[in-house]
DNA sequence: GACAAAAATTAGAATTATTCCAATTATGGC
DNA sequence: GCCATAATTGGAATAATTCTAATTTTTGTC
């Protein structure tokens, strides 16, 4: 597993700006969230980083996903109290989860739309970010 | 602390509905989310609950409390990892999560947004709830 | 109203995801 | 290459929640 040049470049440049260093532990993660744009729990995480970094620990896991949130390389997507999952898509989307299969699929969303969500708003708040998460059966379970 | 009858009656009713007892602890704990309502964690409704009635465990709190959200007579709201709150609001809404003073309000939905919410899913996707949360500052913080 | 069957409550142990800690190792600037 | 600082590591600690087995309560029937 390789990180592309330009992802090298975002990530090296995301953790300068933030006063952070490059490690190789960061670069790993940061490359197979890339290359399984999936959804991975902490655990899936540091079991697809051992494979080819068997000595990574999970402590570092955790530390190096905190970091790329913290960054704003990936986000934190939650469902219920269930395990925080990792996303590496940084576009505007919501997530459906199925209950049927468990998959969780991004939902994208126009600007209009997350617009009009933030009118809702009453005078004087002002919102950083809003979580939309749908439940339901996707299309493979319908 | 006393139950109002039309809340009574909609408690028993729920519970016979799902097959399941009426109890003392589940009609104090949902007199007390009726009573205040904010969104308390479990923890602090087991506070609540105790001071009227000293004996009951926190697992009944978790139990009753699990009870109502099946039943549907009130929500659960998530927020990041904290800890699970209850929400007695059965209107359509969304949670304000104010970073500052950690307030949660309440975010009125009208039918016509929510509906454009579930436009935007994909051809065969069937949501059965969609859950928003916005994050920021509220109006006493900004 | 007493009785039996089923369900709910209870206290405490167990679980699970995550964070903390102190020691070791790696990074980046000079 | 050296040094100060930051990151990684493994294991212990934490916190919310769930599980378990024993006891109590509720409900329907006589």
């Amino acid at each position: 597993m390789r990180l592309e040049p330009q992802y090298k470049e975002l990530l090296d440049n995301a953790l300068e700006v933030s006063g952070q260093r490059a490690t190789k532990q960061r670069e790993h993660i940061f490359a197979l969230l890339l290359e399984k744009r999936d959804h991975p729990t902490a655990d899936e995480v540091y079991a697809r980083a051992r494979t080819d970094m068997p000595t990574i620990s999970l402590a570092t896991v955790y530390n190096c996903l905190e970091t790329l949130v913290e960054t704003k390389l990936i986000r934190q997507v939650n469902f219920e109290r269930e395990p925080t999952r990792y996303c590496p898509n940084l576009t505007q989307h919501a997530h459906f989860y199925c209950r049927e299969s468990g998959e969780i699929v991004d939902i994208e969303l126009s600007d209009q739309l997350v617009d009009e969500l933030m009118k809702v708003l009453p005078k004087g708040f002002s919102a950083q970010h809003i979580d939309i998460a749908y439940d339901g059966k996707c299309n493979c379970c319908s």
